[in-house]
DNA sequence: GGGACTCATGTAATGTTATAACAGCCGCGG
DNA sequence: CCGCGGCTGTTATAACATTACATGAGTCCC
């Protein structure tokens, strides 16, 4: 699995493979991709980054899609709770996801030069944690596994 | 390493202990454990749960000892940086140490049906995210790990 | 002792993130 | 037509966090 953000590629592709697999999954399982949740999306998947919630409402407003934080935070709630975005709990923000082909545990490594944040594998992570719930007989359901420091990108820029 | 926080003990211990640990830790880094800090800390300590910032600034509002939330935030942030209280992210809300005595890498097991928050170790939890990032070549500098689930109390309850 | 400095605190104001509550709309089955 | 579930629009407010500036206590140097 590859990381993604950090290293540059088609970005068209993003968007349109993002949407593309969003819509499927939506067609799948009977769930609505509505014109907000959609566009939210779109706009995560355009911009490529972490944005809060009212970065996106911005986004909407100046579109006519919706001026109040309901607005928002319900097509994120939607986005986030099918896996088609993700909170980043550190930065009070949502990313779209990286690799919305079915389940996963992303792991999250966020540059503080930079700002951009890679999802990677977690599977890993996921057992070492399972590990060690399992020796306090805590029942993990979900997690949220965030690493700060430095991208390879801005690593280059400190060794100097 | 006890993850605490689900089994019973002696809280008396939790207060004083947490309290000398820190005290001696100050004394010996040349920080100063001032009466809101070490207030807080207590607070901390005997509530013995994920604590919201305006929480403890009620507490603190009650015995006289600041009113405005910058009180608080800057009591927490001394106590968060120097390793004596953690944020917890998900919940936006804080915690004494349960392991006062130098660094550590802690990884929190939040109950979603009793609150609850127990500190574990981290490190094969950190080993492995340490792989998983080296692959990227991202250089961690700290990580945020919280697993939400059931407690092994919460557990009993929900299997019948 | 006075002056400059650092660190901690007091306080007002503000900024940012998130949710509650309720009204209206629309498509669908009865 | 009617009721119902899911989505949206809107107001208001809750919850979390920071900026900015003023004050005071201790220390160092002279
Ligand atoms: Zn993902
Ligand atoms: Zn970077
Ligand atoms: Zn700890
Ligand atoms: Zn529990």
């Amino acid at each position: 699995m590859d990381p993604l953000g950090f290293s540059p590629h088609n970005h068209d592709h993003c968007i349109s493979d993002g949407v593309a697999a969003a819509d499927a999954q939506c067609r799948a399982k009977g769930l609505q991709l509505t014109p907000v949740r959609r566009r939210v999306l779109e706009i995560l998947l355009q911009e490529h980054r972490a944005m809060g919630a009212y970065d996106i409402l911005d986004h909407l407003r100046n579109e006519g899609l919706g001026s109040q934080p309901p607005v928002a935070y319900r097509a994120l709630d939607f986005l986030v709770k099918h896996g088609f975005a993700h909170k980043i709990e550190r930065l009070n923000a949502f990313v779209a996801c990286a690799h919305p082909e079915g389940d996963h545990a992303p792991v999250f490594l966020i540059c503080r030069d930079c700002n951009s944040v890679a999802e990677s594998d977690g599977r890993t992570v996921r057992k070492a944690m399972a590990d060690t719930a399992s020796q306090s007989g805590f029942a993990i359901d979900r997690s949220v596994v965030e690493a700060l420091g430095l991208c390879p990108n801005c690593r280059e820029g400190h060794a100097e």
